[in-house]
DNA sequence: GCAAACAGGTGACCGGAATCACCTGTTTAA
DNA sequence: TTAAACAGGTGATTCCGGTCACCTGTTTGC
């Protein structure tokens, strides 16, 4: 059956006519709990995501360690998949959801042919890409220049915002982890944060101002 | 007057039919000596430039220093300037020819229409964000995990491979800016890729194994 | 032809971060 | 309930790369 009209309203400002049809007709709604891995690395993409409502992470695993790259908000797409998708090529990152989240999934095979009619969503991947390209570039020019102190709390900041919660339940190995850095880097670091008033660490998680 | 299709050869795998009549049209090509900045910072994009013949490379300023994003071959194009000429937005970034090249620049006032009605061109540039980004992936693994050895060999390999010289004539200065590095920190780093016998340095340059 | 600019080399030093080794307190699972 | 696993804290050490100061030799431009 295909999908109704409010299930798809959060991509309504975006897509419209026959290619929301189109959508409505070939594409899956799928719910994920939060820290579901819904993209591993090495994996064949058949299915392209667009987040309906959540968040979801997106990482670049290097030997060894691994590294966040961006989120993906509601009403965004993931054009690694996208790309790996169409090129029937493997996934060179791995995804997981950050909050509850719902998806909009569409069938890769289709996307060759929709991107060739509808402007619409050709112009949603070329935003996505764009964003996306400028992200990475502030990520290197984070790590080429940035001290960790300064990058831990520029990513403090970020997940604050992008959760809409000022207190935020991390370990400080997982902050490590999406840092590519160690733990033990990552519990001085905080401190010297604290020290500075810039986050405090509760016994719930850590505050950030 | 139309370019011809020889002058358009480069291009005849990629572009045909009624696009590349249009190409022939609207589109200029221009000659540049190298070390030309075809490219500045800030920038607003009139022309997307594809390369016929030649090298062009691409590098993002951060404050005070820079680095190497990478190199534009024959039959590529810049996704940079293409997406900041699509949204009217200032360049993030400067080019520079590394050799004598040979460019077809393409009004970015029809670039919106011919991709809506030529996947071709649509194509390409999906391939080059697709390749861009790889490459920046890259460039992010080399950043946090290499150490400066492994990247300046790294550069020099690549920059060798690409101009097709095994004997590189570059100043330490130079060396230094393309990977964002200080000059005295070449210098000492190449003295020990020499030693390991993975360079030579010759009174002309640097000879690359 | 000579001074200035440039390329490269080098020692001293410093600071940030990675790593190692260990420790304490808390949570979890058998 | 008790051991194991986990979270976090900390000192010692090491290493890499950035910076400073300074030197030599070569190129260049007036």
């Amino acid at each position: 059956m295909p999908l109704t009209l409010s299930e798809l309203e959060p991509v309504r400002q975006r897509f419209s006519g026959e290619l929301l049809q189109e959508i409505a007709e070939h594409g899956i709604i799928m719910d994920f709990d939060e820290g579901t891995e819904i993209l591993k690395e090495g994996q064949y993409i058949k299915l392209v995501p667009i987040v309906l409502k959540g968040l979801v992470k997106v990482f670049a695993p290097f030997e060894e360690k691994e590294l966040l790259l961006y989120y993906i908000e509601s009403n965004q797409s993931c054009v690694m998949t996208f790309s790996a998708g169409l090129n029937n090529s493997p996934s060179r990152i791995f995804a997981i959801t950050e909050e509850d989240s719902t998806l909009l999934l569409l069938p890769v095979e289709k996307m060759n042919t929709w991107i060739k009619h509808y402007p619409q969503i050709n112009e949603l991947f070329y935003q996505q890409y764009n964003q996306r390209y400028s992200e990475l570039l502030d990520t290197i020019n984070s790590l080429l220049f940035n001290r960790m102190d300064q990058r831990l709390y520029n990513y403090l900041l970020e997940k604050s915002k992008l959760k809409g919660e000022k207190v935020l339940q991390l370990k400080h190995k997982q902050i490590a982890a999406e840092l590519g850095t160690a733990r033990e880097v990552i519990t001085r670091v905080i401190k010297r944060l604290e020290q500075e008033g810039k986050v405090k660490q509760l016994s719930d998680g850590i505050e950030v101002y």
